[in-house]
Formats: C-alpha cells, sequence, structure tokens
RNA sequence: GGUUCCGUGGCCGAGCGGCUAGGCAAAGCUCUGCAAAAGCUUCUACAGCGGUUCGAAUCCGCUCGGGACCUCCA
C-alpha cells in the first residue's frame, strides 16, 4: 500500500502522513454549535471528515475522533432578543437555553445518522467542560499571556507574536490585524484590537452563566476546543480539521492558547474543507442563501427543484475534493443521484457475476480491474482525493456491465480476482465513502411480492398478452419501481 | 484597503509540464414485442494576451472576471 499524504495548511503543503504514536491517530475536528437548525453547508465537513475517519480506520489505524458540541457562550445575540421580546412581552415563554440545545443536538445527530457518517469517538460539550476551560484560562494568566478587565479575560496577542508565529496558519500578519475597525463588542476593554476573549463576563440578562474566579460569565468561543482536545488528545495530536472560514480567528486563537499551555501548537496536520457555494456564493446565514438539511431532504425550499436523499448529497459532496469549492445546483444534485443509482446497480450486478474458472483467463482484463482497484488507494492517499475515487468506481462500473452485457466476454475471470474487486468495490462503497443502500429496508419481503409478480408477467409475455405484462411494469414504475427485461432473458428491477 | 484562492466542454467537477479523468445532459446505433437498463459511437474544453520549454490546462508575467478571510460563520 502506498503511504498517505495529507495537505497540511498549517505549512501549506501536501506532506506524508506520519502519527505521533504509531499506529494510533487523535483527530479534533470542531463540531455544530447547536443554537440552530444545520443547512447543506454544515454537512460538508462532517461528511468530509467522516471518510477521512474511515479511511484511517480501513488504513489500520486505531482513531480516536473527538468532535465537540458547542453548546455555550455564543447564544449572546439570540439571548439579547429573546430577552428583549420577553421583556416587552413579560416572561411566560421564556426558552430554557438547555432545552434549545438539546432540541439542536437532537436534530444534529438524526442529519449525521441519515447521512451515515459513523459516532465520533468522544463527543464533548462546551457546558461539560466549563471547569477544563477554566483551568486553562488560569494557566494563561499564570503565564502571563492574559489579563483581566471587569470580570472578562483576555488573551494578549501582541505579547505572544512577539515570541510566536502568531497568524501563521491563516497567513496573517499582526499590523494589519491593528487597521481592522470594528466596533465589536467589548472592544473598549481590550488593549489591543486583536485581543480575544478567553472568558466574557456575563451582563445581567445573559442566560448562561457559570462561576468563576473572575466573577459570573461564560467561556470564550476558541477557549472550549482547546480544552477538550488537550483533555481527550493531549497537549499535541495529530489531526486538527474543520472549515475553512474557522482558520482565522478560531484555529489560530487556539493554536495560541495551546502553545502557551501546552508549548507546542496543538494539532501537527490542519485539515480544512472547503465552502459550499450558491450562484458562487459561500452558503450561510450572512447572504441569506442556506438550505437547511431538513428542506434537502424534503424539497421544500424555493431554491430546489425537488427532495435530495442524504446520499445523493453525500455522494455529491463526495465527488469534489474536500479543498475545493462546491457550487449547489439541482443539475448537479441531479446527476449525482443518477450517478449514485448506476453505481448501486452495477455493484448490485457486480455481487451476482459468476465466473468459470476452467475458461481461459483473460489476463488483461485481470489487470485492468487489479489496476484500477490499486488506484482507488492512490486516489486516497493523495491527500483523500474522493473525485478520483469516484471516477475510478466507475471504470469500474463499465467494465462490469461490460462483462454483464457481453461485450466483455465473461466466466474469464479468475475467482481470485473476482474476489478481489468485489472486496474492494465494496470496501470503498460501503466502508470508505460511507455510502449505504437506501433501498435496502424495502428490500426483504417485497423482492418475494417482486418475484411473484415477475412470474405472472412472464406468463403473460408466454401467451403474447402485453396488456398485462405492460400494465404490470407501468404501475410498478408509478410505485418507484423500475422493471428491466434483460438481454439473456432474465427480469431485474431496481428501484429509483 | 490587507491577505489569499480560483476561472476547465451544455451543467457539476478531477487534473498541477508530455499519457487529452469521471458523472449528468444531448445525438446516433445495438439489443428489445414495446420500454427501461446496459453497451458502442459522437460532441474533446482548459478566461484573454504574452513569455519559459522540444512540449503548458498545468510554470512565469500582465489583463479581465469571480470568490474567501480580515466580524459570527462549516
Amino acid at each position: 500500500m502506498t503511504s498517505l499524504k495529507v495537505h497540511n495548511s498549517y505549512t501549506r503543503q501536501k506532506e506524508l502522513f506520519t502519527p505521533i504514536t504509531p499506529g494510533h491517530v487523535g483527530m479534533y475536528v470542531c463540531g455544530p454549535t447547536v443554537s440552530g437548525e444545520s443547512h447543506l453547508g454544515h454537512a460538508r465537513p462532517f461528511i468530509t471528515f467522516d471518510v477521512i475517519y474511515r479511511y484511517l480506520r480501513y488504513k489500520g489505524y486505531k482513531v480516536r475522533y473527538v468532535r465537540n458540541i458547542t453548546d455555550a457562550g455564543h447564544f449572546e445575540e439570540e439571548g439579547r432578543q429573546a430577552e428583549d421580546k420577553i421583556s416587552k412581552k413579560a416572561v411566560i415563554e421564556k426558552l430554557e437555553p438547555m432545552e434549545l440545545v438539546q432540541k439542536y443536538t437532537n436534530l444534529f445527530h438524526w442529519a449525521m445518522n441519515r447521512f451515515n457518517n459513523l459516532e465520533p469517538s468522544i463527543e464533548p460539550t462546551a457546558t461539560g467542560h466549563i471547569v477544563e476551560q477554566i483551568d486553562m484560562i488560569e494557566k494563561i494568566l499564570s503565564a502571563g499571556y492574559g489579563y483581566v478587565v471587569n470580570g472578562s479575560v483576555y488573551f494578549d496577542v501582541k505579547k505572544y507574536a512577539a515570541a510566536y508565529p502568531y497568524g501563521k496558519l491563516s497567513g496573517r500578519k499582526i499590523e494589519d490585524l491593528l487597521e481592522t475597525t470594528r466596533d465589536l463588542d467589548g472592544q473598549d476593554e481590550k488593549i489591543n484590537k486583536q485581543d480575544f476573549a478567553l472568558w466574557k463576563a456575563a451582563p445581567p440578562e445573559h442566560i448562561m452563566r457559570w462561576n468563576s474566579p473572575w466573577g459570573e460569565g461564560f467561556p470564550g468561543w476558541h477557549i472550549e476546543c482547546s480544552a477538550m482536545s488537550t483533555k481527550y488528545l493531549g497537549e499535541q495530536f495529530d489531526i486538527h480539521g474543520g472549515g475553512m472560514d474557522l482558520m482565522f480567528p478560531h484555529h489560530e486563537s487556539e493554536i495560541a492558547q495551546s502553545t502557551i499551555c501546552n508549548h507546542h501548537t496543538p494539532a501537527r496536520y490542519w485539515l480544512h474543507n472547503n465552502m459550499i457555494t450558491v450562484n458562487g456564493k459561500k452558503m450561510g446565514k450572512s447572504y441569506g442563501n442556506q438550505i437547511m438539511l431538513t428542506q434537502m431532504f424534503s424539497g421544500e425550499h424555493p431554491l430546489l427543484s425537488q427532495a435530495f436523499s442524504p446520499m445523493t448529497i453525500r455522494f455529491f459532496i463526495l465527488q469534489t475534493h474536500y479543498r475545493s469549492t462546491l457550487d449547489f445546483g439541482n443539475e448537479a444534485l441531479q446527476a449525482a443521484e443518477k450517478g449514485l443509482k448506476r453505481l448501486w446497480d452495477a455493484y448490485g450486478e457486480l455481487r451476482q457475476l459468476d465466473f468459470d474458472p476452467s475458461k481461459n483467463r483473460n489476463l488483461e482484463l485481470e489487470n485492468t480491474f487489479y489496476t484500477a482497484c490499486r488506484e482507488l488507494d492512490e486516489s486516497m492517499d493523495d491527500d483523500f482525493n474522493t473525485a478520483k475515487v469516484l471516477a475510478g468506481l466507475f471504470t469500474l462500473v463499465n467494465h462490469i456491465n461490460s462483462l454483464k452485457s457481453g461485450v466483455l466476454e465473461r466466466d474469464t475471470m479468475s475467482a481470485e480476482c473476482y474476489a478481489f474487486v468485489k472486496k474492494q468495490f465494496s470496501a470503498y462503497l460501503e466502508d470508505i465513502l460511507g455510502l449505504q443502500d437506501e433501498h435496502a429496508a424495502e428490500r426483504g419481503r417485497l423482492n418475494q411480492v417482486l418475484d411473484l409478480l415477475i412470474e405472472i408477467r412472464r406468463e403473460a409475455k408466454a401467451k403474447k398478452d402485453y396488456a398485462t405484462s405492460d400494465k404490470i411494469r407501468n404501475q410498478l414504475q408509478r410505485l418507484g419501481i423500475l422493471m428491466k427485461d434483460e438481454k439473456n432473458g432474465q427480469v431485474s428491477y431496481s428501484f429509483e
């Protein structure tokens, strides 16, 4: 097997992946902020890193995959709006923050499930790690890189930058950051504008609040990831992942915090997925162009021409390299839907292909298969190029269909080769890319019913009673089941 | 304004110096009672202009166009 290379955002280079502890990988991925519903854009990192997680396991690594739930601190605005409304209308409809958090956490898990994302090894919550975050802040204070103002604690970026390469990950220079003229909350409390909050004193109307050495408040955004990654993966771990839009300030701040506490950068490899765009613009709240996952699945959105299944979306996302932007479009999604179906149909064929080793082996054909299979590994090893993997699978699809249709002579492949192809195809389609048969639940007893219909139809056709045979096929099609008369006289069916 | 990325055929997208991915769409053919599926074939592109090179979608420069980040953001 070839060796894995990954694009490290920290060095901006493709590097050979070498875990700190041989055979083991620690991976931290920034999880969702559960203050609202997830949209299509949110699906990308979780599918991307799910495939990375799966591939690392496929390569034999023991992986500890930590993905947090951000359930504290950032509801400031929402909280305030809610407070305003409440103060106007009285107090009755007040939402308990944890109620909100629970609701959206459940919804998030539901979506992850539908995408067939494996569960992370640990899914820590920010609210469950207030103590660890306070500890870390105290460490930073005693190291002299933080300061307290009015019950809030800030990180002294300027001092840090004098000693460490601040801005390396995001390619930012501290002087440039001084240029920024934004009125941020608490800006007047900071010594320098580029300082960021480690802990914020809670104003009276702020609902989520905890006791701390500096008074009642809540943790800053960046500290939770530093605290939780350190706790579960150690002072330095292998992979840190997330969306590109988190590089600054989030990941840059994480690096600063961890460097002060643990004396080195938290992660060796920083992996960032690119954005999903709509008409070239990033999907996001500020553009008002986001499509919620529930809407994707139901088709209820002005931008959607139809509903798209979780697997179609997964396939759609994997058809592009994770570091490229992916433009949303109905046509593209429809193409993904059809392509995915083709893939599954061929996979079904592959599993049914028989072989007869007694016939002359077509070594050239075997070689084609072996090469195509080997290239799958090479593509994944090249910074997880799932687009190339899919292209590779489609060349296999073409060969499989050729065997089926007789363009390539069947029964000329050795059992050994056949088994290998079958194993690779299944490993990639199901285990690594994590695609699953969305109609599996419909099969089972339905298959037996269909077999009966096929039998009846066969009898009708034998009597040239095409009215009956067409009726069966047409009615089934209306139910989303395609019945196909194969060349060899067999009848097959597939689900739309 | 600063930093940075990108412009590939009707659409979506790989590629990162030579071997002109792939999916979808379109057209023709084969197969078929008719379909569907599949196979075969066709359409063969790299924003523009220069330069480097035996050779560039791929490297360099300029021009045009579009993003992303600098604020919460996947």
